[in-house]
Parts: structure tokens; C-alpha cells; sequence
RNA sequence: GUCCCCAUCGUCUAGCCUGGUUAGGACACCAGGUUUUCAACCUGGCGGCAGGGGUUCAAAUCCCCUUGGGGACACCA
């Protein structure tokens, strides 16, 4: 039997790590199996849901490139794949529950079941629904009618042991009383998460649901469910959680969890969808950097990891930057033309002369980058208009060595058509003979006198980059290397 | 509170299932090399089996307890 798995966000915000490496992990899963992989959107709360965040989750999983092969946006013979249109199937098989004594209605409201959750967890007791509804006389059900109360269903909870059988966790066993009778239906006639989501993997014929370890807890009731319906559950896998540094779960207080974010920042997915690979995951060959290929071809169920994961910003920003350095240059250079625009340092068309010029800026500084929001700050020397010196610079441009390296190069300049990549060794060659110096006294001082600073690319990128007309400019400046 | 999950360097983790390893790798950190600087890169170093009981000739590995962390207990998903 081919597999089938599926992601089902609900589009109640952005798309998270956490979320994604849920996405990636069915996704990988899938395209190992050579099985299919389904995007759902589970939108019963109506109140939170909105089309904003659907379209978003859906822009960051393209980003990603998992891509789907049944559901949203794309159809198959299961669908429909928002839960919103698939209200009538819910309430077809809650009437069949209710039918078969395995369901019923319960007329306590909300207020009541606050409050009594509420005394419950005061008394240090489990908060549970205590079944009152189960076996309403006809006059009390006539009674709350009449009162205008809307009715739930509930579904009976057996009173059994539930043995959950985990992927990664193994045998689970939850206690006969754990759980009360649950809502199935709410009194608005929506399905609440847990029917909802195993009436969607049955009909959808999911073989496989690999998700959060936060929902382990819910497995038992869905199990019941199945049984209730008489289907054979699907195979649970439950990953552990994304746990922030300080060993809480990770939320926005954290800093950026949205893959939006990571995204504006300028990571790349490769670099993303690498470093959530390896959030509960090992590749058995124990390296680490991996393309999405290999990733396919490497991850199965079988070693993923059980412990929650600290995600870990030095780590990705590490490996973002190894694939800033490793990609193509062009690429880097076009993904990194907004960030130049942004900061005001390109505006209008590019030439192809511009952009070549662009190539070498971005080659020059992109050793420096974690991601591409950093770009403006490493290329600021390239743009800059004028050449602030620091103290300790200045102190070192009025060394007598200096003013000799600084007049002896704006001379050499002088008589030379343009600075390029070839010719700037044999300058600098010439300099230090004509001059005598070599090393800091050499090099220091004209980095100083070209960009203010003491540290940055390398000269010989810097020079060809300015170019001579530029170079020269820059050394007039402040009465330098008279 | 009750139920459930988890526990190897600061972090991600390999090893655990099928006891015998100098407990391995990656990020970070430190040092050296390379580079005119920084970065990158290369080499080396620092650093860990939460604690306590068992079982066994032998325990990171199997069992129990304690402790710690996380999750769930909604007309949220």
C-alpha cells in the first residue's frame, strides 16, 4: 500500500519551526516512501482562522520546497482539503455515533463547564467531564430546550485502557480513566480538533501521522474514536518539541520563530530546511550538511531522536552562512540586490556592468555573511561617500611610513590606466620597493586612507572594486597621503 | 494536582534495542597555522553519560526509585 501522509496547520498565525520541521519530516517521509504528501488546512476555529495566514503558510512551505501533491491549491480525488468545507461530512458521522449509543447530546454550557474545570483544577483534581448529560430524562431535555440551550455531542469514552503504539515512542499506555467523555460536535454544529481530524485521515486514507509530541496526549481519545467507527487507526509517529535556551517551548518571545521571518532575513531554504533536518533527526552517515536530495533518500522513521530539541540560532546561522559561501555567486549577488535597494544603495535599473561590479562586491564580503539581511553592513565601504577615520587610524596615517606608502600609490595610480585584479599585485610590489616598507606599514595605511576602518574585505578586492577615479577620490580626502 | 513523554559535552546529537568504545561527530568557545586585517579555511584543545540503588565478571547501554525538564488535561488546534 503506497503511503500517504499529510501536514494540516491551522491558519491561525505564520508558519513556525516548528511547524515546519513537522511539514519537512512528513515531507521527507513521503518522498523517501515514494508516497504521496498532502496539505490540509484544519480551520474549524473560525474565530482564529484566517485567509491571511493560510496564504502565508502556504507561500513559506513553497519557499521551503515542500512541495505537496494532494490538497490545497492542487485538489485529488479526496478532497475537498479545507476542513471548512468539509463540515457535512463531520456531522453525517456524529448522527452515526449518535445513532449507535456511542454519542450524545450534552446541554451544559460553556459557563458551567468553566467553572466547574475551574473548581476542579482548584481542588487539585483532574479537570474531566463528569458524563451528566449521558443519561438525560426526557423532561430535563425538554426543560433546557425550552431554556434555548444549543446542545454538543459527546462522544462516550469507554472506560479502558488505550495502548497507543508509537513510531518513535513505542508502546504508550494511558490509564482507563484518564479521560472523560470529549466534544465531538460543537453547538454551532462545527467538529471540534480531535473528530475532525480522524474523520479527515480515515476518508483521506492517511497511513501514517507523523506530528508534535503535544498531541500524544490526544492520541488515545482518537484511538477510541477509531474503534468506535471500527477503522483501523493509522500509524502514529510523534516528534519531541522545539524547546527554546531556556528549555521552554519555543514561542515569539524567543526572537523570530516564523519561517517569514528567517525568510526576510535572507536564509536560504536549503540552510533551513538543513539545520530542522537535524532537530530530532540523524543522518546515519553522521554529516551533517546535506542537500534535500540526500536528505530523501537518508530519512526514515527509524532515527529520529526522542528528546526535545534547543533550537539553536548560532548553529543556523552557521550553516546559512556555509551556504551563502557555497552557492553560486550569482545567486547570492541577485538574492542580495534587495537588501542593496532596501538600504538605498542601488535604485533603478541594473547594467550589466553594474551588475558585474555587484559580483565582485558581493564576493568580496559575503565570507562575512550569516545571512542577507547583513549584506548592506559588509558592502558599506564599496558605497560609502565619504571616509571617516577613526582615532587610531589617524594616528597611524600620520606615521611618516605611511604618508610615504599613501603619496608613492596615489602616484602609481596616477600613471596607470585602472586598478583591475591583475595589475594590483604588481602595484603593491612596486610600492613597497619604491618605499621600503612592507606588511602593516604597507598595507595598513592604505586600507585606512580607502575605507576609515582597520578591518573589512581584502585590499586586493577593495581596489579593483573602487576602481582608480574612486581610489584616488578617496585618498584627497582629509589632506591624506600628502 | 492527575496522566503522559524525555534525560550523553553549553547546544544539536552518535553510541543504548543486541552490556566489554581511549564515549565519536557538528555548532559555540580557546590555541596554532594560513591570510597585509577581519572573516573564511586547515590543525589541535577544552568539555558530557543528572543522582541513587539494583542485575552482571562487566552498565552510557537492562530494571527500579529520586530529581530535573517538557507536554496534555478546552464548545483551541
Amino acid at each position: 500500500m503506497r503511503i500517504r501522509v499529510r501536514f494540516a496547520p491551522s491558519p491561525t498565525g505564520y508558519l513556525h519551526v516548528g511547524g515546519a520541521r513537522t511539514a519537512l519530516f512528513n515531507w521527507l517521509f513521503a518522498r523517501h516512501t515514494d508516497g504521496t504528501f498532502i496539505l490540509r488546512i484544519e480551520d474549524t476555529d473560525r474565530k482564529r482562522s484566517a485567509d491571511r495566514y493560510e496564504k502565508a503558510i502556504i507561500d513559506d512551505l513553497r519557499y521551503l520546497g515542500l512541495d505537496w501533491d494532494e490538497g490545497l491549491g492542487i485538489g485529488g480525488k479526496y478532497g475537498p482539503y479545507r476542513q471548512s468545507e468539509r463540515f457535512p461530512l463531520y456531522k453525517e458521522y456524529a448522527k452515526r455515533l449518535l445513532k449507535e449509543k456511542k454519542a450524545y447530546y450534552c446541554y451544559c454550557t460553556e459557563v458551567e463547564l468553566e467553572a466547574r474545570r475551574k473548581e476542579a483544577l482548584r481542588k487539585g483534581q483532574t479537570p474531566r467531564y463528569d458524563g451528566r448529560c449521558r443519561n438525560l430524562r426526557k423532561e430535563e431535555i425538554k426543560r433546557y430546550k425550552k431554556e434555548g440551550r444549543k446542545p454538543t455531542i459527546r462522544f462516550k469514552a469507554p472506560k479502558k485502557k488505550v495502548v497507543v503504539s508509537d513510531l518513535v515512542r513505542g508502546e504508550v499506555t494511558f490509564e482507563a480513566d484518564a479521560l472523560g467523555d470529549f466534544i465531538i460536535l460543537r453547538s454551532d454544529g462545527v467538529a471540534a480538533f480531535n473528530f475532525a481530524n480522524i474523520i479527515d485521515d480515515m476518508s483521506m486514507e492517511i497511513t501514517h501521522v507523523i506530528r508534535g509530541e503535544d498531541h500524544l496526549s490526544n492520541t488515545p481519545r482518537q484511538i477510541l474514536l477509531y474503534r468506535a467507527l471500527g477503522i483501523e487507526p493509522p500509524k502514529f509517529a510523534h516528534i519531541s518539541m522545539i524547546l527554546g535556551p531556556d528549555r521552554a517551548r519555543l514561542s515569539k518571545r524567543h526572537g523570530a520563530t516564523a519561517i517569514a521571518e528567517y525568510r526576510k532575513k535572507g536564509y536560504l531554504p536549503e540552510a533551513l530546511v538543513n539545520y530542522l533536518s537535524l532537530l530530532g533527526w540523524y543522518p546515519p552517515d553522521g554529516r551533517e550538511i546535506k542537500s534535500k536530495k540526500e536528505l530523501t533518500k537518508e530519512f526514515f522513521l527509524d532515527n529520529i531522536s526522542k528528546p526535545p530539541a534547543v533550537f539553536d540560532n548560532q548553529k543556523l546561522n552557521w550553516m546559512n552562512g556555509h551556504y551563502i559561501r557555497s552557492a553560486p555567486l550569482k545567486r547570492i549577488t541577485d538574492l542580495a540586490i534587495p537588501y542593496l535597494r532596501e538600504a538605498g544603495y542601488l535604485k533603478g535599473r541594473i547594467t550589466p556592468a553594474k551588475k558585474k561590479w555587484l559580483l565582485k562586491v558581493i564576493e568580496a564580503t559575503r565570507t562575512h555573511l550569516e545571512y542577507l539581511a547583513q549584506v548592506p553592513k559588509e558592502v558599506e565601504v564599496f558605497f560609502a561617500k565619504e571616509v571617516k577615520i577613526s582615532k587610531e587610524g589617524k594616528e597611524i596615517l600620520k606615521k611618516e611610513s605611511s604618508k610615504r606608502v599613501l603619496s608613492t600609490l596615489k602616484n602609481k595610480l596616477k600613471e596607470i590606466k585602472e586598478i583591475t585584479d591583475k595589475n594590483f599585485k604588481s602595484l603593491v610590489k612596486e610600492i613597497e620597493k619604491e618605499t621600503g616598507y612592507k606588511g602593516k606599514d604597507l598595507y595598513l595605511p592604505i586600507r585606512i586612507a580607502l575605507t576609515g576602518k582597520n578591518r573589512g574585505p581584502e585590499l586586493r578586492f577593495i581596489l579593483p572594486i573602487l576602481g582608480k577615479k574612486e581610489c584616488l577620490r578617496r585618498l584627497s580626502l582629509g589632506r591624506v597621503g600628502k
